[in-house]
DNA sequence: ACAACATACAACCAAACGGTTGTAGGTTGT
DNA sequence: ACAACCTACAACCGTTTGGTTGTATGTTGT
């Protein structure tokens, strides 16, 4: 089984998509720096509980974050593996660049050449 | 002048914004690879002409191209700089991880102290 | 001069988004 | 037993998004 590059693409939506909020990105650091409740979160943005607890489930529905149930309480961690695969999809952008920098150079190596 | 933490965050915005469209990670690989008009970036999508032209002006706002005039047409060109800027926010997002995981050694590593 | 081309932008529309309130169900402590 | 707590989710609502068509304006080649 492999994935196909649409499934890809979707990854990529979703993932942006959730990182494309204030909240959510602090929301995300909060859980990067340690495990906690969808209510504790909820405490800290001055809006309902339910609009934060949607957040949550965008970022977990994206995979930047994982829950476990304990007890009552549900706890989010932040998962850096998928920050890091956000990353490298931004490494593999910049590469295409660096292949436009390398013709370039190529060009102003080789001045005024007979083309073909 | 100093950027203000929400003029920073409105920057994130845009820029994760335009990047959570897969037609607009299409037209920002091309445009890293080199320069593009807009309507030769329209012709390689199935939509209309304005549509390609909103997506470019999206990813122009987020600042992640530019576009330079040339006789009646606008070539666009990828901004590496900004994209390495969104690569570093995620390093940001990762130094946290970091540090949660620093403490969880710190904990290990003097296990069952007196608790101050 | 003028037809073809390239861009820009307004107006419109259905769908998705970010918030709200309300309801329901599982868990905990007394 | 039961009140308080934590979570999940549905229904609703105004705004934004991603697409469309149409129109206006400037540029190029013959």
């Amino acid at each position: 089984m492999t994935t196909t590059e649409d499934q890809n693409e979707d990854r990529a939506d979703a993932m942006f998509h959730a990182l494309a909020d204030r909240t959510r990105r602090d929301i995300l650091r909060r859980v990067l720096a340690g495990e906690h409740s969808v209510s504790a979160l909820a405490a800290r943005y001055d809006m309902s509980f339910a609009a934060v607890q949607k957040h949550v489930a965008v970022l977990e529905r994206a995979g930047l974050i994982t829950k476990r149930r304990v007890g009552r309480e549900a706890l989010a961690s932040g998962d850096v593996e998928a920050v890091r695969s956000v990353g490298s999809m931004l490494t593999d952008l910049e590469s295409l660049w660096r292949g436009r920098i390398a013709r370039i150079d190529e060009l102003i190596a080789t001045p005024t050449e007979r083309n073909e």
